[in-house]
DNA sequence: TTGGACATGTAATGAGTTACATGATTCT
DNA sequence: AGAATCATGTAACTCATTACATGTCCAA
């Protein structure tokens, strides 16, 4: 669905499959996962499509590199991708299809998911507030007079941080409530 | 993946391939969707994994359903699939891919862009809103004194409502951003 | 009698995961 | 010498979407 509308986003400058899997581990990840072994095989059906083209590279660390760079097919593509206006209900948060069950399970263990699961989105708040103390110390306009490509991936960071402020209130919630109904169970 | 673990969930009563759609339509829809294509054939493949169970039951309404139960089996791999712990990293939220490259198309088409992302999430809200209502009046010990099954269908629905009115302040941020830029553009 | 909810499926295609296979260059 | 990073791919399998095909029962 998304994978290739993504990499066809970031062949506007010449990348390789290696530096597009960067994008996933470091700004995509949060909400699009991809693996190396699905972006080969979709970069090469991008240019199989008329949508890219490509042309090897040699690297001065490693083997030689493919580059990818959109064709003009391709930003057509590409921006009607966006103008046919946002794809709503595919989301996907399989933590919360394990919340809905969770009565299935002892309180003890109930317990351990929603810390497990703190840490994690603690983890990732710690990740995205670094991303807006690198980015607001690269971007001289910062936050007032970025562009418009900044200022899209500035609305997406946005939304990052302030999903994660909600989940971690929400296991504080979630814990709290379990714990307080644990000492309530007692003679 | 989460697909097969749903299911198993729903099944500890018995339900039919066209039962656990309306409860896609209803409630997992927030977070996962599946279409009945996808269903029928991960309820058989359940069934011959001896995870679930079939048979044959008359309706009152319509042809003859297939009901499917969890076995003992099914029963153990829903809990052991709890017990291994949240599963992170695997979030999917589709529009914010579109978001990261929303500078690619002009401001008018993004502000269409983020108007209908808001009247879907303002319309997810009133439809959670309704849940809630509907809950409250059906469960007598609402909230404090539900069971551990409700209570953790109760955070699934947390969740989503905290989430909605993030998306919603979102949108109305990203809309404000948009026009007042648009407006310091002038002469 | 026609439309809607009830009910179950298959076929073809497309998307995604896991495991495997290979090899260069750089740092310790 | 060994580990980490750079770099590209294939094969087998599983999961998901779209389109199609069929038929019942009820209410307007």
């Amino acid at each position: 669905m998304s994978l290739k509308h993504i990499l066809l986003g970031l062949l506007e400058e010449p990348n390789s499959g290696y530096d597009v899997k960067q994008y996933f581990n470091q700004v995509f990840k949060h909400f699009w996962a991809a693996e190396l072994a699905q972006i080969y095989p979709a970069l090469a059906k991008l240019e199989k499509d008329g949508l890219a083209g490509s042309e090897q590279q040699a690297s001065d660390k490693g083997p030689t590199r493919r580059v990818y760079k959109r064709t003009a097919r391709g930003t057509r593509a590409h921006k009607q991708w966006l103008k046919n206006g946002p794809i709503v209900g595919k989301d996907r948060l399989p933590y919360l299809t394990q919340t809905f069950f969770l009565g299935d399970i002892p309180a003890e263990d109930r317990l351990q998911f929603f810390r497990d699961l703190r840490a994690h989105f603690a983890a990732e708040l710690v990740e995205l507030r670094a991303v807006v103390t690198h980015w607001s110390g690269e971007d001289p306009g910062y936050p007032d007079q970025m562009d418009e490509v900044s200022q899209a991936q500035q609305f997406t960071l946005r939304l990052g941080l302030k999903k994660m402020v909600t989940n971690v209130e929400w296991c504080d919630e979630c814990i709290a409530v379990i714990e307080s109904r644990a000492a309530g169970d007692g003679p």
